[in-house]
DNA sequence: GCTTGACCTTGAGTTTACTCAAGCACCGAT
DNA sequence: ATCGGTGCTTGAGTAAACTCAAGGTCAAGC
């Protein structure tokens, strides 16, 4: 926009360029228009030159699908929740549903990937005082000890 | 193998068939191949009829690299590392740093997550108490209004 | 000796989430 | 009038991690 570089902030305007959009948000433009395209964010408007605006909220609303996203949710299920919120307040319930739903998701994965660290931080462990005391520790197997002979036919 | 169905724990062998691998590591016939052949799993030995023959360490190999994917090492990162497992102890210290980058990483992003989630959360309340009072609580803005026109030429 | 079940290989297909290229339109400034 | 900076659309390309299909082999049981 070509008001962009004098007014970068845009103050006495209420909407923004995607190019202004993409600056707070971190997104680039094509990442915008991808997501539009799926569906994730409702409220686009053109002007009269076929370009988008967008108000500020929009910021704020790219910020809380990163939250998702940052959280493993998924593009298509971001559109369903997207969907729900342009369809306004009578949907509350619905979305409740979701976010509860998705948290209690995230909260299962962030409890196995910290099990599962804990596992990699042991066998560093295991290393480390090998390491250190040039002994190995007994304890956690880790791989290639071979018996004599595979067991099958000979080729003739 | 013709002596699975009988013999379901091989109890009497000491090596395994990929299918015995892959029922006790939950991983399916083709994932394990494909690991193999991205170079994640040293040892693996023919017998005379050109099936793949593993020994019990490979059901722990294949369970620490589980633990390495869940917290999100890449199959690329395992490569490096398997490859570092299959030249010896010599390798110990580079192991050892590859698995501390990769807790630094991985706690990094667990805190990221969990700020994320906290957010998603905090969103998730705020829809909670309006569905319960009825009333809008106020804070956290979500989306979509629009000021009065789009700022644009005319097409004509 | 034939069928069956477990394996084999090669190569293609799938999913997810972008990312880029090409070619054109618009608008404000000079 | 034109030019640079933004923006537009369509469609193709990419990367990661599988996943599957087709067609063939092998060893053992009947």
């Amino acid at each position: 926009m070509s008001t962009a570089h004098w007014n970068p902030h845009a103050s006495r305007r209420e909407t923004l360029t995607i190019g202004e959009l993409a600056a707070r948000t971190g997104k680039s433009l094509h990442t915008i228009r991808w997501y539009e395209k799926q569906g994730l964010i409702p409220g686009v408007v053109r002007d009269g030159g076929g370009r988008r605006t967008y108000v500020l909220d929009h910021v704020g609303w790219l910020q809380f699908i990163d939250q998702l996203r940052m959280t493993g949710m998924t593009v298509a299920e971001m559109r369903d929740y997207a969907a729900l919120v342009a369809q306004g307040k009578k949907t509350l319930p619905d979305r409740v549903e979701i976010l509860r739903d998705h948290r209690d998701t995230v909260r299962k994965r962030l409890k196995e990937t910290r099990k599962a660290l804990k596992l990699v931080e042991q066998k560093l462990g295991f290393y480390s005082t090998w390491l250190e005391t040039g002994e190995r520790p007994a304890e956690i197997p880790t791989l290639m000890r071979r018996p004599k002979k595979p067991n099958g036919s000979k080729k003739a």
